[in-house]
DNA sequence: TTGAAATAAGATAAAAATAGTCTTATTTTT
DNA sequence: AAAAATAAGACTATTTTTATCTTATTTCAA
């Protein structure tokens, strides 16, 4: 399906935001806001960044949410990998070797597949918040296409 | 949630095996009990193939399936567009206007999403299903990981 | 020290997409 | 005419994703 759930939707939105202001606390609510998102699954996407330490929060009154670490450390890999459960291909290129392919000799699929995912992960290793905010990224690769 | 559906996935394998004897017929039946796959699934793949013009079939007694064009000349990227129905990463890259971002100019993701998408895209586009049988592919690319 | 505003966490429900099955019709060969 | 194959579509079940709701906890400030 080559598709990203709502929530890497979500999460790359929010924190792109955030990365604009690094020192900035940002509360659910005004990012839902904002961003035009809903706000109870905006909140439980929060959840799920700070569990993977890619932001920090702050309870309380003048709480909110803020980057756990710099823009450019934080790849769309890492927020694809934290709120998607399975970010494989097929089954038989898990590492969960539970799902993976029985019989990896036999299968077609396996080897081929494992090189295409490499190269579609690396896509989003290379990827960072910060190339995505600063529009570098987008004046560098556009005349491409 | 980068993942291929099993369509594609039993597409891509059925497609392979006939690529192995471009000339030869290949049965429903024999192509599932040969990939242990399940037959009423991957005939209605196979038809959404044709469709699509990438698998040819003779019907009757003596009928089967078969490639429609040379392997070199089918991409996964062929596969998948047939074979699923959303490969766009999120909705607001959509071809398709109904789906398309309403505020392409404040949206922050369009332009970002839209390059990724051209990427991996070119993955899929630049891979053949010849490249997939002949271990070419596996022995050139491995080595990288 | 209490109330308000925020995050934390989990349960549950609803919707959508995917996967799987079954039935009937049509084609072709023997 | 029978057998073996594809063609097509309806239907069901399962899984995944999305959305909502409730309760608890933390923190600040009046």
């Amino acid at each position: 399906m080559l598709r990203l759930s709502k929530k890497v939707e979500y999460g790359i939105l929010a924190m792109q935001y955030m990365a604009s202001n690094p020192g900035d606390l940002y509360t659910a609510k005004y990012l839902s806001n904002e961003l035009h998102l809903s706000y109870d699954f905006l909140a439980k996407t929060m959840q799920k960044l700070i569990k993977a330490d890619l932001v920090d929060s702050q309870q309380g009154t003048k709480g909110g949410y803020f980057l756990a670490k710099p823009a450019n450390e934080i790849k769309l890999m890492d927020i694809i990998e934290t709120l998607d459960a399975r970010p494989e291909l097929v089954d038989c290129v898990s590492d969960d070797p539970e799902k993976e392919c029985e019989k990896k000799t036999s299968c077609l699929l396996h080897d081929p597949i494992r090189i295409i995912q490499k190269k579609v992960e690396a896509i989003f290793t290379g990827t960072s918040l910060e190339d995505i905010v600063e529009h570098n990224f987008v004046k560098i690769e556009t005349k491409n296409y």
